[in-house]
DNA sequence: TTTAAAAGATAGTATTGCTATCACAAATAA
DNA sequence: TTATTTGTGATAGCAATACTATCTTTTAAA
């Protein structure tokens, strides 16, 4: 049986859908590989037209301009993270366990998951550390919130303050806690393997320090007094 | 006595010295303040020398490209951030006390110090929270990195982690939860503002409680069991 | 089999991100 | 004092970016 995962994604944010054709998956795919390559700043959607084999104006049919496609990018990632937690932490009661799991899927490398899409989620994993937040990051954050981009990014926060508050009902920041873990999954992984001395994981560069890390520091806040 | 602070920075950073002309001073004066209104992706050097009354030539004679400047304007900053806490945590001997003030100088607005420079500090302070991260967060990070831009940074994330270990020296992470700290005064400033759901503070708005998360995050970690 | 939708091909335009050149004024050195 | 350097202003220009428009061909649904 081959399972195929479909993400409903917010129709605000493409002009075409582009799971319903070959040239839209293949601008996922590439896009991906291409801002993952060469960073979102110098991307194109005349290169990324080039790398396809289509035309600029072939790629606007699909999305407004490059900020939309981060957006849909990384709401896709949001959303297919949330699916992982969900599906790799059902039947677990201890909400501690849980809240273990939960870290190690948000800070472990992703690895790609082929038959899952044409959407290479170890390369996508590694844009949202480096190109994420540029996603919310911008003056038309209002905008954007207001349409919903950023709601599966808000719902993965919501369900991992959930989890939290279950660990410890008393306390008192459950979703700046979530938020904090999420970015720091990230950020730390980003500093690790480019601005070392930010970390205390320089050395070895082991992910499995962030988790450590980040297990430490959820567990000794949540502990009750 | 008029108290003149000096911040010397990496000459790598700039082709000519904004701070020895007043045209450069111009340019670092009206960058921020049209950085703060229109976002760092729409700010343009042409738009900064309209706002100037100068040319667009005349801009790239002082810097090399926008991204630069955004990083010679975070490497101030860091610089400015790092003294502020040297100067307000002088003679305090009790590290916690000491961190509980670098965590209140990180994470609450800051009041522009007008005599201070030509630099308006509180629009800066908006700037690193809403594009602070964009300086490092790019493909050249590596190079940036060799020719020390985000030296001031990694400083005073030294600074703060040293605190932390004075706190409790056999805590683990000191630099992590040191760039943790740093990193969380801002962003969770920002979701409170734009994202709020993401955080616990989005009724009141006030960052005193941004300050309680942090204190009751950094203290329960450091709390010697 | 017709007809509509998607894709390809090509053109064009405004803005961005620069570089180059020349003239002029002010500061500085001879 | 004159000569010379240095900074600034003004203008031009060019390649790349970020789109929009139109027309034709292919594909696929009715």
């Amino acid at each position: 049986m081959k399972l195929h995962l479909q993400i409903k994604m917010n129709e605000a944010l493409y002009l075409r859908n582009p799971e319903s054709s070959d040239l839209g998956k293949n601008i996922l795919k590439h896009s991906v590989q291409l801002i993952y390559k060469t960073g979102f700043e110098s991307f194109t959607f005349k290169k990324l037209a080039e790398d396809i084999g289509t035309t600029e104006a072939g790629i606007y049919r699909y999305f407004e301009n490059k900020h939309k496609l981060l957006v849909y990018l990384t709401a896709w990632y949001w959303s297919w993270l949330e699916f992982q937690i969900r599906f790799h932490t059902n039947n677990i009661k201890d909400p501690a366990v849980k809240l273990k799991r939960v870290i190690k899927l948000l800070a472990a490398a992703v690895e790609d998951d082929e038959q899952t899409s044409y959407i290479n989620e170890s390369l996508l994993h590694q844009i949202i550390i480096a190109e994420g937040s540029k996603a919310y990051l911008t003056k038309q954050v209002g905008e954007d919130n207001k349409q919903q981009f950023f709601k599966p990014y808000k719902d993965l926060c919501a369900v991992v303050g959930t989890i939290i508050s279950e660990c410890n009902p008393k306390y008192k920041y459950p979703k700046s806690l979530a938020s904090t873990i999420i970015e720091m999954a990230h950020f730390q992984n980003f500093f690790m393997n480019n601005l070392p001395s930010l970390t205390d994981f320089g050395k070895n560069k082991e992910e499995s320090e962030i988790i450590a890390f980040l297990n430490d520091l959820v567990f000794t806040s949540l502990k009750k007094v």
